[in-house]
RNA sequence: GGGCCGGUAGCUCAGCUGGUAGAGCAACGGACUUUUAAUCCGUAGGUCGCAGGUUCGAAUCCUGCCCGGCUCACCA
């Protein structure tokens, strides 16, 4: 079609054709296997330091040969010997081929004609260590992987475009190691919660995505169609009410580590899909929680970053995890920050009124009571809470699936854990009686007449649950991806997220462009 | 959705007071058996996000659109 090519265009057929040239040679440029016995990371780790002013003579290195495969990073050719680096899942570790070692044959013929950076190798040999001092593996054996066709980004500046960072992530996994270690660490982090769990009795379950009723929360579900039933489901936005059904059923100790859906903005905090981990835990308070969640947290620390650690710095603030975090009253706090009491916070709507349209609140005439509250708790206390912090007791009416406090009825024993400003954790001493989970419902669907889209569904079933009687019980939900966010110094969600959502790209040069520009 | 910023070679970036594009790396050819951002000589590579407009002339100015980043709003 197009008769100018690119030069990608032309790398892409140069090495094409040194695919067929390495079959004609006898090699498989797309090979089945490869025995490996370590990895670079392995030899680095057990070999690569060499004490300073030590006589390297003195120095042994194991005379044993080593196996390893990865991809070709780079590469210094220096007429009959050259230099290269292997990358693999562990690091990367230098390797030295000479024409003498491997045959003038495969030197020329195929190392210097067929194999270009980017290509997967693996390769075997003794170590050594050059005059610099760098640990090298001098190749007596080399076999081609797997052909890169297409040329990788830049070796020195690596790949800085976000946008092609995040649509091609492989690429930035492959060219940027401290990004593959930000997964690595998420990975660690979601590893170590399910063995924080599991250790204290949990057992792991998964309750449904699709959901004929999207509860639990307070958001705007996507919406689906299930052809089998022919009717419309929806994606969930937590899996709370199942969970609870679950206690009823007998399960005392449940967690769910998963995604949730809401169809809702895209931002530096928010995917719209996000992951989740929500437990319950029979016979137990609010107060369990905030004591089992300090504990959660110093295991996490214990593991991401070593024994012992409680202090981290997260975007230039030191972050302190020192038991206890401190706790303050919802009520309270915002009592300070408003200078209205906590009777006039609860029940003295024009003061509200007011002090949400001082604070400048778009739309506050338009808010319920405590949504005007709830914004000004937003507004003034949440981005002032930087060191970890339990907010406890929370206004009811925000509440609906949360048990009213003891000794007050128009709270709830719930909490949130706030760090960097930043809710990361929300919890509660779960309402269990069936009479007034129905009355909470209820106002739910006043509020959603009234206009309140996010106002949460009406579960009939999860009544019937409840009046089978679900034991006392407190359940708590963290946002995976803020705690990954807080653990590895990131500010936007997108460097924690494997795959952002991004609006799909136009290729156009193809027919689907004039297609899809039509049907607009 | 609003505001601000950006999109130039495969990658990282210059060029932006209008005169049709440059560097480094990567690629290709050559020299080089301890280099390490290897070095040296040579070659090739671009519908300057897309579409219009102004102009003798647009990467550069104007308008619209597409994509992205930050931010505000909503939420976790």
């Amino acid at each position: 079609m197009a008769e100018e090519k690119s030069l990608e265009q032309k790398i892409i057929e140069q090495r094409k054709e040194k695919v067929e040239k390495l079959k004609e040679l006898g090699f498989e440029p797309y090979a089945y296997k490869y025995e490996v016995n370590t990895k670079a990371g392995e030899l680095l780790e057990k070999f690569g330091r060499h004490k300073e002013g030590e006589e390297r003579e003195k120095e042994t290195l194991p005379e044993e040969e080593f196996s390893l495969a990865g991809r070709i990073v780079s590469m210094r050719i220096m007429g009959k010997a050259a230099f290269f680096h292997i990358q693999d899942e562990s690091g990367r570790i230098q390797c030295y081929i000479r024409r003498d070692a491997v045959g003038e044959e495969f030197y020329n013929k195929v190392f210097k004609k067929l194999i270009d950076i980017g290509d997967i190798v693996g390769v075997k040999g003794k170590l050594f260590r050059t005059r610099t001092g760098e640990l090298t593996l001098e190749v007596s054996e080399m076999v081609p992987l797997t052909k890169s066709l297409r040329p990788l980004p830049e070796k020195w500046h690596g790949l800085k475009d976000t946008e092609k960072r995040y649509r091609q992530r492989y690429l930035d996994l492959i060219v940027n190691p401290e990004v593959r270690e930000v997964f690595r660490t998420r990975s660690l982090i979601i590893k170590k919660i399910r063995e924080f769990l599991d250790s204290r009795g949990f057992i792991e379950v998964e309750t449904p995505v699709l959901q004929p009723i999207a509860s639990g929360a307070a958001a705007k579900p996507f919406i689906t169609h299930y052809n089998a039933l022919d009717i419309d489901v929806y994606l969930r936005i937590a899996p709370e009410l199942y969970l609870k059904r679950l206690l009823v059923g007998g399960f005392e100790r449940v967690y769910e580590l998963g995604k949730n859906f809401r169809n809702e903005g895209i931002s530096t905090r928010h995917n719209p899909e996000f992951t989740m981990i929500e437990w319950y835990m029979a016979y137990a308070d609010y107060e369990d929680l905030m004591e089992m969640t300090e504990e959660l947290f110093e295991f996490l620390l214990d593991s991401v970053f070593g024994k012992g650690v409680r202090e981290i710095e997260y975007q230039g603030t030191k972050i302190s995890f020192k038991r206890p975090f401190r706790r303050i009253s919802y009520l309270g706090e915002l009592s300070k920050k408003t200078g209205l009491t906590e009777d006039e916070l609860l029940h003295d709507e024009e003061k509200v009124l007011k002090k949400a349209k001082e604070v400048g609140i778009e739309k506050a005439e338009e808010l319920s009571h405590f949504k005007r509250v709830q914004e000004l708790f937003e507004a003034l206390v949440e981005p002032e809470l930087i060191q970890p912090t339990f907010v406890v007791d929370f206004p009811k009416a925000i509440s609906p699936l949360a048990k009213e406090k003891r000794g007050n009825p128009e709270l709830v024993e719930r909490f949130e854990l706030i760090i960097f400003g930043r809710e990361v954790a929300n919890a509660y001493t779960e309402l269990n009686n069936p009479a007034e989970q129905e009355e909470r419902f209820k106002q739910q669907l006043e509020e959603r007449a009234k206009g309140d889209e996010e106002a949460m569904e009406y579960d009939a079933d999860f009544i019937t649950a409840l009046e089978y009687g679900m034991p006392p019980t407190a359940g708590e939900g963290i946002g995976i991806d803020r705690l990954v966010m807080l653990f590895t110094n990131k500010d936007s969600i997108r460097e924690v997220l494997l795959f952002p959502q991004l609006r799909p790209e136009k290729r156009c040069g193809e027919e689907i462009c004039q297609l899809e520009s039509e049907g607009e």
